[in-house]
DNA sequence: TGATCTCCATAGGAAGAGCCTATCGGTGAG
DNA sequence: CTCACCGATAGGCTCTTCCTATGGAGATCA
C-alpha cells in the first residue's frame, strides 16, 4: 500500500472516472489504472465496479475510503506539524539561568525572541548553577546560562562565553558608603555587616572564596534569601551585599552601589548546552539571539 | 512519505538504535538509515539525535511518532476491514449441529443467510452433540449448536445458550393415546414400547437417564436408527418415542404429540466455538444472525 | 448495421527508487 | 593504541513507476 495509490483511489472515487481522475492527481490514464489495480491486488478485493460510464465503489472500496482519506490527512498533518516546527511557529525552549540573569539579562532577550517567534512556549527554570549543569546533562534543559568555570564533574556540555560582569557592594542610599573614596577593598568587608544569598547562589561562593582569599571569614548579618531579598534587606539597612553589577544597575536608587577596587571580582557567565545532540530548532534560534545581542563580549 | 518510512521510523524510534531497528524491521542497516534520511529530507527536519549509544527523536521526530502510529494502524486496519468483506464474498462456514436441530432451526437461518451472503460456501456437519464437541475441539469445524451441558472433559469453547426446547412423547395417530388426559408422566413409559435412537443421540442419555431417576429401565422395540427413521417407526405403530417438540411440530397429522406432565423434560441448546481463537468473519456473521433471529431467548 | 466516440486496459521501454554488500569514519572501552 | 561498535556512504542490481502508443468493449448516431 503506497500514500500515492491511496490519493489516485480518492481521485478516482471522487470523480467517478478514471480519466478525469488522472488529470486531477497529473498523472497518465494508464499509470492510475495501474496503481488502482495493483492497490485492489494487495488487498485482495476490487475496489469499484467498473461499469461502463458509471464507476462505482464496492462494498470494499466504501469501506477503505474513510481510512484512505483520514491517512492522508494524517500525512498532511505530520508534515504540517513538522513545518511548524522547523519554521519556528511552533515549539518550545527550555532555558535555565541563574538568579541574578533572570533578572538582569533575560527579560529583554525574552521579550526580543517571543516578538519574533511568538508560537514559541519559553519555558524557564531559575536555579544555581550547579544544578542547571545537572539538569542539561539529563535533558531536562535545552539551553542555560551558567556560570563559569563549571563543575569538574560536568558531564559532556558545549558552552561560549557570554559576557564577564563585575561584582559591586550595593548599600543603602540612607546609610553613610562603605569603603574610602567610592570604592572599596576585599579586605574591606571584614567585619562588614553582609547580607548574604542562601545556599546554591554562585554568588555565595565567590564572595566567600575572594574574603577567605584575603585571610578573614566574613559576618552575615542576614543569610539566606534570593536576591530580591537580599536587595530589600540592604535597602532596610540591615547591611550590605556583593551582587552583579548588572543587578545593582536594576535596583533603584535608593541602593548605593560601590565599585570593588583592585582587579574587583568578577565572573563569567556562558551559554551551555548539551555537546551530544544538537538543541531544537527554537533553542538554537534563541542561543543565535543570545550570541548577537551578547551586551559584552567579554 | 511512504510507507515503509514511517514504519521504520517508528521502529528506530522504539528501539533506539538503527541496527537493532533495522534487524525488527527484516531490512539492512544502510536501508533503514537511508529511507530515514529520505524521510528526514523530505519533512526538513531532523528526527532523530544520533548522539553515540543514545538515539533520540528530536522535536520534530516527537511530533510525528504519534501520527505515523495512527497512520500505519489506520492502514493496518483498512486492510483488516477489507479483507473482512472478502472474507463474506468467498469463505465458509462449517457449521455442526445436532441431526433435530438440522430440521428444526437452520433450514430458514441457512436460507436467510445463504441469501444475503450467497458466496459464502455452508458445510454442515449433523452429529451428536459429543462429536461436534470433539470437532470444535479440532478446528474442523467453526460452531456448533450443541445441547448443554458439555461434557465434563471438554477443551475450552465458548457457549451461548440459544434456545430450551421441551421433549414430548409422539405416537402414531392411529393407535390409542399413551397416558392420561392427554399428557403422559415419566413413569408411564415403564414397559412402554419405546423407538430410540442409536448411540451418539444426546436425546437417548437425556431420556435414559429420566426413566432412571424413575426407578426404572426403559424397554426398546426398536433401537438405533436416526431422526427421521424414528419417527418413521412410531408412525408405523412400532411404539412411542421421546423426541423435541420443534421435530414433534414438524412431523405431520400422523403422529401424536403428548406434553410429558410435571416438569417434563426439557433440553438446552446453545451456540458454541472455540474460546481460543476468533471463529472466521463468515462464521461470526452465522453467529450473529443466529443470535439475532434466536427463537425463543430461553 | 456499421462508423465513430468514449474510456478503461494493456504493452513496452526509460527513469528512478529501494535494497543489497562492502566499506568508511568516528567514538568509547580495554 | 587497538579493537569493537555503530551509523553513514558507495556502487551495483533489481523492481517499480511512469510515460506514450495502442487495444478493445460498450454507447451513439446515421
Amino acid at each position: 500500500m503506497h500514500f500515492q495509490q491511496l490519493t489516485y483511489f480518492v481521485a478516482v472515487a471522487e470523480a467517478r472516472h478514471f480519466t478525469r481522475a488522472a488529470e486531477a492527481v497529473h498523472v497518465s490514464q494508464p499509470s492510475l489504472s495501474q496503481q488502482i489495480r495493483a492497490l485492489e491486488a494487495e488487498l485482495g478485493a476490487d475496489l469499484f465496479s467498473r461499469a461502463r460510464g458509471n464507476i462505482t465503489l464496492t462494498d470494499a472500496g466504501e469501506a477503505l475510503l474513510p481510512l484512505a482519506r483520514r491517512i492522508l490527512a494524517d500525512a498532511e498533518t505530520a508534515r504540517h506539524e513538522v513545518q511548524e516546527l522547523v519554521s519556528l511557529r511552533s515549539g518550545r525552549v527550555r532555558l535555565g539561568a541563574t538568579p541574578s540573569l533572570c533578572t538582569g539579562l533575560l527579560p529583554d532577550l525574552l521579550r526580543a525572541f517571543h516578538d519574533r517567534h511568538p508560537g514559541v512556549r519559553l519555558l524557564l527554570e531559575e536555579g544555581g548553577s550547579h544544578d542547571l549543569v545537572r539538569q542539561l546533562a539529563r535533558g531536562a534543559l535545552d539551553l542555560a546560562l551558567v556560570v563559569l568555570p563549571l563543575p569538574a564533574a560536568s558531564p559532556a556540555l558545549s558552552t561560549v562565553e557570554l559576557l564577564r560582569e563585575d561584582l559591586v557592594v550595593v548599600s543603602a542610599a540612607t546609610e553613610p558608603p562603605p569603603g574610602r573614596d567610592g570604592s572599596i577593598r576585599i579586605a574591606d568587608l571584614e567585619g562588614a555587616p553582609l547580607v548574604m544569598f542562601r545556599h546554591g547562589y554562585n554568588l555565595r561562593e565567590l564572595t566567600l572564596a575572594a574574603c577567605r582569599a584575603e585571610g578573614f571569614e566574613p559576618t552575615f548579618t542576614v543569610e539566606g534569601g534570593e536576591m530580591d531579598a537580599v536587595l530589600g534587606f540592604v535597602r532596610a539597612g540591615l547591611g550590605i551585599a556583593v551582587v552583579p553589577s548588572m543587578v545593582a544597575a536594576r535596583a533603584g536608587h535608593d541602593l548605593r552601589r560601590t565599585a570593588l577596587a583592585g582587579g574587583g571580582l568578577r565572573r563569567t557567565i556562558a551559554l551551555a548546552h548539551r555537546s551530544d545532540v544538537d538543541p531544537p530548532r527554537a533553542a538554537r534560534e534563541l542561543q543565535r539571539m543570545l550570541l548577537e545581542h551578547r551586551p559584552v563580549p567579554g
